[in-house]
DNA sequence: GAGCACTGC
């Protein structure tokens, strides 16, 4: 039933053929006999005659046809492999870029020496590597380092049709990398890979690539799903009707394992249990304990939604009350050949051992989210139930809020849903709507770079030198530092286009080299300057895993449940309390909870025994545990002389610790400041409690699940902010008002320097400061005034020649300040400008631009360098011979200053 | 006073 191959479009004129190349493989007669069957063995010769004339080459295809695992042997085989480049191939998950190379290195019979992964955290390459399977993200980062990626001769990019963000970046970056390479007399081959329907994303894109690349396709060895539509689609009430729909199979259909597709994991336990319920077998453990639930999520769907179903059924009275006469009706059951076969991927070749076969006697019902649509196999499925629908997560690009909603899946996915049924043999999917509704469904789910946050691919875009026009993000990479400010001239279109191309900063180049959000890469980059590196890297670790604690939250069944649930909820609560500390700790708020709980669970050796005991999410710490890892050797390459390690007797960070932590923390996520609306300002009831923050009309508030729910500080930062029944924000950081001008000068509007407390000379810094109220910007909230760098401009010389006629900069200039004809304090009045002296030593300051003690030195050092260079390498500060030559060269020559303010006697005197 | 799908460096 395989597709017919057209022809790849071949160029008019054939170059001249070249020497064919093949490099044995010694495949065991079993593999050899089982890729027979493969649909793509049949279009070797196409394929490799395509690749042989064609930079980019599409192949198309269901992952059934076997082109993942098979391409890459045809390509090591006509020698792509040999000599001095390698094959390489991405996939979007970590777990298919392991087991296909397991799988390729078997079917081959070469070592993993030789056909190899890179994933993350971990890989086997040597330099005997030939095919290296990485996941997406390791080959963008490759790129990084060198952008040509010269050790590869072919570049496969496997699972292109699921438009992941970095696979869509990958093959636009390579579509300009393919011609470099060729015009180094070193072509680089493309072979994108993707399933039919969207081939036309990557051949019909003229700006990607202007001559259309051929495409290969290839049939399926999936088997014939029949596809069973509902003639009704329920409104609310999938679940039940996906209830109701288990139960007919189940009773009337021949064996066969059940796949069921619902949207969160509330619903799949409430189905799990209302499936027990009604066909009872021997007790199904608990997912909340047992020691068979080696991580979170995968026995979170293996253990409690793989619901053995008795074939001696007991009665279902909940079926039974299914008023629907149509949708009860055995009709929609019906097993005829339908035409609605749909073809969806269904091989992920290394099965999940998590899934045990269902006792004999049973029949296997899987309830299960989104993760069983690519991430998982289950084996022995017959019958998909698709209840349309998914829930996704929306990221407002303005405001950053979050939401959740449950929404139609894509056609596509739909149909990938359906293929589940026909791994192993014909099967049926019943989707529960109609087929109008189906019609009415997206063709595709959008991209993912269309729906998040862009921040981060910017950065990285920027670190390879690559244009990109998002200005918000640019925005906020200026905001962090990471890019250099654009100049404040010009008119408003140049000053824009300015912003688009503004370079990247060291800071930036820093921050790019951290493998996670910019906002956190500079937190890291930060923490270099106060010893708290090692618990930057572990909050920022923390912070990019998220979601630490189980959920307990679901509705439970029974009063026995419902006191269990408590009873861990009270439990996890207590631990965050602890966790979270009091005074200064507690002002850490949520992210001392999350460097707690790693540092507790590290400590305890992070078994899953003390996960379990927490409430923590044991997959989440093993994560953690692995980025850590990276991220502290990621911090000693750039700065070799930090030294870190990964110390599981991590000490919780001392007061002062958590004090520059949280600054960090503000530096890092400063336009995600809040500010509590002052009680006395809160005339509806709806800001009761409620926080204020810069892009939002609307009251936010802090999440029952913070430890700062309770205290309700007047400034925090926030993780993110989910709206679900209101706008809440999570992972909160209490932060002090006073350092907002300070650690986000960029987004803090000054007003003038204060005149009381009055400006001041700092010794150490050799700087005028002064104190000056600010305003949060957009908000306008009044900040406190703080002391800081008097600003550039006029008054700046102005207070540094007062300090420095008192005596202030160079001490032994105070023994004059008696002789000087008026007060140094004349220059500060308004009316300082009709005394020639005053204006005249203004004058000469600013055009050397002296304002600070630095300066000062500088232009005396330039000015009189043959005269007093050997005398500079003294202290002049607190050497009175040094300080009299430099009074006199004052005095005398270049800058003309204190002539004009001095009395005359004393120059006298002194010279 | 609550309830979040999935994935990658």
């Amino acid at each position: 039933n395989s597709i017919p191959v057209p022809p790849p479009r071949s160029p008019p004129t054939l170059p001249p053929s070249q020497p064919a190349i093949f490099i044995p493989v010694d495949r065991s007669p079993e593999i050899q006999e089982a890729r027979l069957l493969l649909p793509i063995l049949a279009e070797e010769q196409v394929v490799m005659e395509a690749v042989t004339h064609n930079r980019v080459v599409v192949i198309s295809g269901e992952t059934g046809s076997g082109k993942t695992t098979q391409v890459p042997q045809f390509l090591y085989e006509a020698g792509y492999a040999s000599g001095d480049g390698i094959i390489g191939v991405t996939e979007p998950r970590r777990v298919a870029a392991v087991s296909m190379s397991q799988r390729v290195a078997k079917e081959m019979n070469l070592s993993d020496r030789v056909v190899s992964y890179q994933i993350r955290y971990e890989g086997n390459t040597t330099e005997n590597t030939k095919i290296k399977f990485m996941t997406d993200g390791v080959l963008l980062k490759e790129i990084q380092r060198d952008f040509l990626l010269t050790k590869y001769k072919v570049i496969i990019i496997d699972e292109a049709h699921e438009r992941s963000v970095y696979t869509d970046i990958l093959i636009g970056l390579l579509s300009r990398i393919v011609p470099l390479r060729a015009k180094r007399g070193r072509p680089l081959k493309l072979i994108i890979m993707s399933a039919t329907l969207r081939v036309e994303d990557f051949t019909a894109n003229e700006s990607l690539f202007p001559a259309r690349p051929p495409v290969i396709e290839v049939g399926t060895r999936q088997f014939a799903v029949t596809v069973h539509f509902n003639k009704r689609t329920p409104l609310d009430d999938y679940a039940g009707e996906a209830f109701r729909k288990i139960c007919k199979i189940h009773r009337m259909l021949p064996p066969g394992g059940i796949l069921v597709f619902l949207t969160g994991q509330a619903e799949v336990h409430s189905l799990c249990r209302r499936l027990r319920r009604s066909f009872p077998h021997r007790p199904v453990p608990d997912p909340g304990e047992g020691e068979g639930r080696k991580s979170q999520t995968w026995i979170d769907l293996a253990n409690y939604s793989s619901v053995p179903l008795e074939e001696e059924e007991a009665e279902d009275r909940e079926a039974g009350s299914d008023g629907d006469g149509e949708a009860g009706s055995e009709a929609d059951l019906d097993l005829g050949d339908g035409d609605g076969a749909e073809a969806g991927e269904c091989l992920t070749p290394g099965v999940s051992p998590v899934f045990r076969p269902a006792p004999g006697g049973t029949r296997l019902c899987v309830v299960a989210t989104n993760v069983a649509e690519t991430s998982l196999t289950i084996p022995g499925i017959k019958y998909v139930v698709d209840c349309g629908k998914s829930k996704r997560r929306f990221y407002d690009q303005l405001t950053g809020v979050s939401t959740f909603r449950v929404t139609w899946i894509s056609q596509a996915s739909a149909n990938q849903r359906a293929g589940r049924a026909g791994r192993t043999e014909p099967g049926h999917c019943y989707r529960l709507y109609s087929s109008a509704v189906f019609a009415d469904f997206e063709e595709f789910s959008p991209a993912e770079i269309t729906r998040r946050p862009v921040d981060d691919l910017v950065l990285q875009m920027k670190d390879l030198n690559i244009e990109k026009s998002l200005v918000s993000a640019e925005e906020l990479l200026i905001s962090l530092g990471a890019l250099v400010e654009p100049l404040q001239t010009g008119r408003y279109k140049e000053l824009e286009r300015a912003k688009l191309s503004c370079p990247i900063s060291p800071l930036g180049r820093a921050m790019a080299s951290f493998p996670v959000a910019p906002r956190y890469a500079k937190m890291l980059a930060l923490s270099r300057q106060h010893d708290c590196m090692q618990y930057a890297i572990t909050l920022v670790s923390a912070l990019t895993v998220r979601e630490l604690f189980e959920e307990f939250n679901r509705p439970a069944v029974n009063e026995e449940e419902t006191q269990k649930l408590k009873g861990k909820r009270a439990r996890v609560a207590q631990m965050q309390r602890i966790w979270a500390g009091q005074g200064v700790s507690l002002k850490l708020g949520d992210l001392m909870v999350v460097l707690g709980a790693v540092g507790a669970c590290e400590f305890a050796g992070c078994t899953l025994h003390f996960c379990t005991q927490n409430g923590l999410r044991y997959k989440a710490m093993l994560e953690i545990r692995r980025l850590r890892a990276q991220l502290t050797n990621a911090t000693n390459a750039i700065y070799p002389e930090a030294g870190l390690f990964v110390d599981p007797k991590m000490k919780p960070p001392l007061e002062s610790q958590v004090t520059m932590l949280r600054q960090m923390v503000l530096a890092g996520l400063g336009d995600q400041v809040a500010r509590r609306l002052p009680p006395g300002e809160v005339l509806e009831d709806k800001w009761r409690n409620a926080y204020k923050t810069p892009l939002l009309d609307d009251p936010v508030f802090i999440h029952p699940s913070s430890v700062l729910f309770k205290q309700l500080p007047e400034f925090v930062v926030y993780q993110e902010i989910v709206e679900t029944s209101k706008m809440y924000m999570k992972g909160l950081t209490e932060i002090e008002a006073e350092w907002i001008p300070l650690l986000l000068p960029r987004y803090t509007h000054f007003e003038k320097p204060l005149e009381s407390p009055p400006p001041s000379y700092c010794p150490d810094t050799g700087r005028v400061r002064c104190h000056r109220a600010s305003t949060f910007y957009r908000v306008g909230w009044q900040l406190p005034a703080v002391e800081m760098d008097y600003p550039e401009g006029l008054d700046r010389f102005k207070h540094f020649a007062k300090f420095l006629l008192e005596g202030k900069v160079i001490k032994k200039f105070a023994s004059y300040t008696s002789c000087l004809l008026s007060s140094p304090a004349v220059l500060l009045k308004t009316w300082a400008k009709l005394q020639p002296r005053t204006d005249i030593l203004l004058q000469a300051l600013a055009s050397e631009g002296v304002d600070c003690r630095e300066a000062l030195l500088t232009t005396w050092k330039k000015s009189n360098q043959c005269e007093y260079n050997r005398r500079l390498d003294l202290d002049v500060l607190h050497c009175g011979l040094c300080a009299e030559e430099l009074y006199r060269w004052l005095c005398s020559v270049d800058l003309l200053l204190a002539l004009c303010v001095v009395n005359r006697c004393s120059v006298e005197t002194t010279q």
